[in-house]
DNA sequence: TAGCGCTTTAACCCTGCTTTAACCGCACCT
DNA sequence: AGGTGCGGTTAAAGCAGGGTTAAAGCGCTA
């Protein structure tokens, strides 16, 4: 899968890090120029972006900066031969949430691009949320300790809810997470989010809440801790 | 709110380490070895760990494995002084999420707490003005702290003005935002702009004033009377 | 092949958002 | 003074979307 985006305007350093990335079975696409990156993450579909500062038509810095400016939050690694301590703050600054300087070993690139990358979808095998646990491998939720069953898809919704939380998920990538591209053309969805309700208000800590708008999201009353 | 854990062993750069975090407005509670670290974190109560690896007792790579076996998923920023790659490559092996070599600039550090920290909380993408703050992802508002329920055409409005201030923004690059190229044909817009001066109006510091020709800003008033 | 559980479909309700339309008042112009 | 345009207000109609429920389809296993 296609979910990195490099953008690099020198080819040569470009090939290499595209080449030592497949190695690690990485795949991405490539932009040599700001504005093309700005418009290839328009459709918000990446992991990770691998992002050079020194870009033509508009650096890199802009870049993030506009990114965040539209509300993306997709991880950014800056990649510069700038080393002063104000260039990496000024990174961190636009939005940025790793800075590489150049030159750097390919093995630590690809060490904090899977970082950023697993992170949201990850390696972690048990998430929890209050009273809510999941064991992603197993594929069984517990409640208060206690397993509970829920239907493959049920534990795929509350997976991404909980991987998200406080975030809520749009609607848009739980059906993507649930059936990919090809989705029913009914309220199916509604159904399994009502199953899913009914089997977290077995207690009264966690619920599914929907934000008009935004999609949904777990709340945890007050009164508990995760 | 003390949500890091700062596991140092050295008390000199541990001070120092605290001092300079307080200045920022974080603050961290202290481990000096592995072991204490590992039981404060059961807790799973905090946002970022900051990890040396000379510890006595249980090293930081050891400590990060353990954690994340258990299927604490907490973000750890590693400090050493050993800087080699590999010596990275199993940081983050190990579970890292960063990994700085000392001797490091505190501000950088910071930075890199602050990325980890707010990248999880969610509150990267909050705009405010004066008592009116807008969680854009979670596509909630508040007034004085206080959650505000708005309708989602409401929030874009909102979320337009608060982005602009202190510029007016356009009545048309408001309806750009709501309806893109197919706007009614009425004075919708007019109604939702009502919504929201009604929903501000419960406090008196911000009011939506028009601009003759430029169309709407946010107006945030200055000194209670006089 | 019968039964079981999961998923999908369809029909329904209901809340509350969005739109519509009509009205008010002010400023400006003729 | 009266007309016109613009911004603001209000109430009501329409509708979309979320939530619920029951039943039909489907695949699996006993």
């Amino acid at each position: 899968m296609t979910n990195l985006l490099l953008v690099e305007d020198d080819p040569d350093l470009a090939g290499n890090i595209i080449d030592y990335l497949e190695l690690e079975e990485l795949y991405c696409d490539h932009a040599s120029n700001g504005m093309a990156a700005l418009q290839l993450l328009q459709s918000g579909c990446y992991g990770v972006v691998i992002l050079d500062i020194n870009l033509p038509q508009l650096d890199g810095l802009s870049v993030c900066q506009r990114l965040r400016e539209q509300g993306n939050d997709t991880p950014v690694i800056m990649l510069t031969a700038r080393d002063q301590l104000d260039d990496k703050l000024t990174g961190f600054a636009r939005g940025a949430d790793d800075y590489l300087v150049k030159p750097f070993a390919m093995a630590e690139l690809v060490a904090r691009v899977q970082v950023l990358a697993l992170r949201r979808s990850g390696q972690i095998k048990q998430l929890s949320s209050g009273p809510v646990t999941l064991n992603v491998t197993q594929r069984q939720a517990f409640i208060n300790e206690k397993p509970v069953k829920l239907s493959p898809t049920v534990l795929i919704i509350l997976e991404q809810l909980l991987r998200a939380t406080p975030q809520p998920v749009s609607r848009d990538s739980l059906e993507q997470a649930i059936w990919g591209d090809e989705r029913p053309d009914s309220n199916s969805l509604k159904v399994h989010m009502h199953h899913l309700r009914k089997a977290l208000s077995v207690q009264d800590s966690v619920s599914v809440v929907s934000q008009p708008g935004a999609g949904f999201r777990l709340l945890l009353q007050v009164g508990e801790h995760g």
